[in-house]
Parts: structure tokens; C-alpha cells; sequence
DNA sequence: TTCTTGATTTTTGCATGCAAAAAGTTATGA
DNA sequence: TCATAACTTTTTGCATGCAAAAATCAAGAA
């Protein structure tokens, strides 16, 4: 799967380092740091830089290099609803193509999902939750829109990932996968498009608030501030909640 | 909107030769042969590559170069749907926000589209056809959903371009554009959801009964062949017929 | 202090060079 | 004739160097 290049493999290594909240939103990356930090020279890394650019991961400005992509509340609003979408189209098309033993796994996977759920583990809820979410998806066998949503969901992953949601919210999101797995096993395609649409909807809702909240608790003042003062306080790379949405 | 860079600029001049048809899919592309047409060095060309190569208009082999992506029917089977659900999205977007200025561009440009039609001017059409379906995209003030759009557009883009299709299917195309303007005139969501994605649907149809019919006029056998045999004629870059669907 | 202006340092953009891999060519033997 | 091996050429991957642009710093004026 992966390619052995060594920019292929700079790539996935600054995917990994943003998806695992190493930098700040809005910081600058600048080339020489990078190089340092991966152990590599500039040519390999500037072509790495751009994939991830037109991967929308970071954000390139001539003549003043990279910056991590911000997520923000519009960013939000514009991706869950594509997301969405495209999740609700995976659903339409998996009932008419998935087997019985895909659904078995994913069944699996949802109990496995609840138990987590019963005994509060958010990780675990989280990684069980994703994994039925890809495996809907690529019972579509549709690699196109597996990597179009991938694509769309990493560029909001951070958010979605520290977001803390209530307990309500939990057990409401718990209930939308029960429709889910339900329709699933009936094979009724227009009722799971539209449940997942609705659950990703709420989703959405519920990753807004929470980064709504952050920006305040953090840094006293709501979202959409000079990103340039990079000055002030966020969060240290790495130093963050993990919590599932 | 276009970035003063060299190796952006080289991007935007290798997806317009792509666009253009200047290479066959499959086609291997040398840097040098690209270095010398287009004045540069190697350093930012194989920066663009790479982000042609995201944008999946360019399959990257490690240490074997790049070759244009080759648009098959499984390609078209795997994108129009998503594209289909993406417009989709975007006409019920659209319907909660568009103004009746923006309608009534709409409305001149698909008169000025159903000319073209009556005079049987196949390119302009096209181009009509296209502004309008821009045009709903861009009146849901999503640009991502205009960006992953215009992405999974331009990788089949040459193939709609190339694709002749029948009267009928043109009569009928223009029909459903009847029901588009009806549809947004009347701000109904749902009904323009449904009627842009059977639109979808149909000129996919119409897309890839066009591209069957090449393979098999050009080299006498149905796509799938090994596109490393690139000796075997099929079109002289630039020499395509034009027609819109 | 705050705001310019100019010098200095840093960073970015691009060209070039070298080594390794792949592709192409010739030679040899069955 | 075909297959294979050895050799040559081409192409790719990456490191480095230099010039231009941006950022930073410093000194002086308002």
C-alpha cells in the first residue's frame, strides 16, 4: 500500500503528526524545521508539503510557506454536510451490493461499540464507531468515494476527535447506530441514507459546540481571531483531550 | 485566484494539456519531454506533478514517472455518483438561499442554452450547460463542495467532453434542464435533489455508452487492455471531435 | 513610547548535479 | 528464432547551492 519514495513516506508522516495534534492550527511549518525534525532535505519535503496542501491539510502561501489548515466553525459547516452526503449515498448503495457476513461484522462491531459505551470508554467507542462508519463505505466498493470522504474527514479529524460531547449526546448517537445497524439489516437503502445524513447532522452540531467552547475556555474571545498572533496561548502540541464524536 | 509561483503555474498548464487532450490516458510523461515543452526546471515540475498526481489526474509510479489517469467505465461508474449526490446536495442548499437575481441568471443562461440546442450548436451548449450547473454550485456558498465537485469533474472531464450523444438523448438531456430551472423557480429542495441526480445518472449512462464505443472503434477490442502497449494507436493528442454532454 | 526606515538574517523558490533505478540495446548461445 | 545476459543510455529521486523574497532586528524621528 504504501509507496517506498521518500517523499511518499514524508507525506504520511506530517499526515500522522497533524492527525495526532502535533501542531497548532494556523502555525507556520517552516521547511528547515521539518527537515530537521524527519531528518530529510528540503526537495522531498517541499513535494511532500504540496500533496498535503492540495490535501487541504495545510495551507501554502508563495514565498511564505505552510501553515496547518485551522478548522473552524465554518470549515465545519461547509465538510459534515458533504460528508453526509456522501456517507448517505455509501449507505443507498452498500444495501444493494453488501453480504450478510459484512453485516455480521459490522453487527460485531456495533455491539462491540455499545459495550464501550455501557462502560464509558471513549476511545474505544470512538475507534469501534469509525471502523462501522469505513466498513459501510467500502462495502460500496467504491475506492472514489471511500477517498473522497477520507479526504473531507481528515480535514476536520482534530475537531472531531477532542470534541467532548455529553452524555445525552452519547446515548442519542448510540441510538442512531441502532437505526443504522436496523435499516442496515432490512437492506432499506432510503432509510439508511437518511439516518445516516441525520447522524451526521448531529454530529456536526455536536463538533461546533465543543470547538465553539474550546476557542472561549481557551483563549478567552470566540473563534476567527488573527491567526498570525501565534503568540498566544492554545494548546501545546500534543497536550490535548481525547475524546470520541 | 492564481498564485504568481512557478510551480503553480505549471499545475494550472499541465491540467489545461490534460483538459485539452493533449496526452492519451495511459500515456507515460517524462519530465524532461514536459521540462522542454514547458521552459522549466525539474524541481517545480515534479512539485506539480505531485499535485496533479492528488488530484488524480496523474498516476505517480515510484521511480517510473507519471502517466495521464486513464478514464474507464469503472472510473465513470465510481464518480458520477458522487457527483450526482454532491449536485444533489447542492440543489437543496441552493434552494434555501439562492436570490432571484441569481435565479434569473439561471434562467438566461439556460434560454441561451435551449438556442443552442434548437441551432444544434453542440460546444456552446456545452458551455451553457456547464455555467448552469456552476452556477448552483456556487449559490451554496460551499466552497469545498464547489472544490471536491470541480476535482471529481476534472477527472472525467474529457470524456463528457468527447462523448457525442443521440438527439434523443440530447432532447431529453435539455428536458431535464426544464425541470431543474422549474424546480429552483419554485425553491423545491427535494425536487431538484431528485431531478439533478437522475440527470447525473443519465449522462453517466450517456458517457460511458460513448466511451465503450471508442475503445472498441479505435483499436478494435473493449477497454482494459495493458496500457503499457502505448505503441497501439488510439488518438493523436488534440485530434478529438468536441461535443458536449 | 510608537512609528518609520534601513540593514541583517532567515526562509523560500528554483536550478543543477550526482547516484540509483529502470529502460533500452547489443551480444551470445541454445 | 528466441531467450538470456551484459552493457549502455535514459530517467528518476534526492541533496545542495544560489538568488530573491520575507521576516526580523535596530536605530532614529515624531
Amino acid at each position: 500500500m504504501t509507496q517506498a519514495s521518500l517523499h511518499n513516506e514524508i507525506v504520511s508522516r506530517i499526515r500522522d503528526m497533524i492527525f495526532e495534534g502535533e501542531f497548532v492550527g494556523g502555525q507556520r511549518v517552516p521547511e528547515k524545521q521539518l527537515c530537521e525534525q524527519l531528518s530529510v532535505s528540503r526537495t522531498p519535503l517541499r513535494e511532500a508539503l504540496k500533496v498535503l496542501a492540495s490535501e487541504g491539510l495545510l495551507i501554502l502561501l508563495p514565498n511564505r510557506g505552510a501553515r496547518i489548515a485551522q478548522i473552524t466553525a465554518e470549515n465545519l459547516d461547509e465538510i459534515f454536510p458533504i460528508m453526509g452526503t456522501l456517507e448517505s449515498l455509501a449507505g443507498e448503495i452498500a444495501c444493494g451490493r453488501i453480504s450478510d457476513d459484512e453485516i455480521d461484522e459490522i453487527r460485531a462491531l456495533h455491539f462491540q461499540m455499545t459495550a464501550h459505551h455501557k462502560r464509558r470508554e471513549l476511545s474505544k467507542y470512538f475507534m469501534a464507531n469509525q471502523a462501522i462508519h469505513m466498513k459501510i463505505l467500502e462495502a460500496t466498493n467504491n475506492k472514489t468515494l471511500v477517498a473522497t470522504y477520507l479526504s473531507l474527514a481528515g480535514r476536520i479529524r482534530l475537531a472531531r476527535f477532542r470534541a467532548n460531547f455529553s452524555q445525552d449526546r452519547w446515548d442519542q448517537a448510540v441510538a442512531e447506530h441502532e437505526e443504522i445497524l436496523d435499516a442496515l439489516g432490512r437492506r432499506d437503502a432510503s432509510a439508511l441514507a437518511q439516518i445516516l445524513r441525520t447522524h451526521l447532522e448531529n454530529t456536526c452540531q455536536t463538533v461546533k459546540a465543543a470547538l465553539d467552547k474550546e476557542y472561549v475556555s481557551e483563549s478567552g474571545s470566540v473563534a476567527g481571531g488573527n491567526p498570525d498572533r501565534e503568540k498566544k496561548k492554545q494548546l501545546n502540541p500534543g497536550e490535548h483531550r481525547r475524546s470520541p464524536c
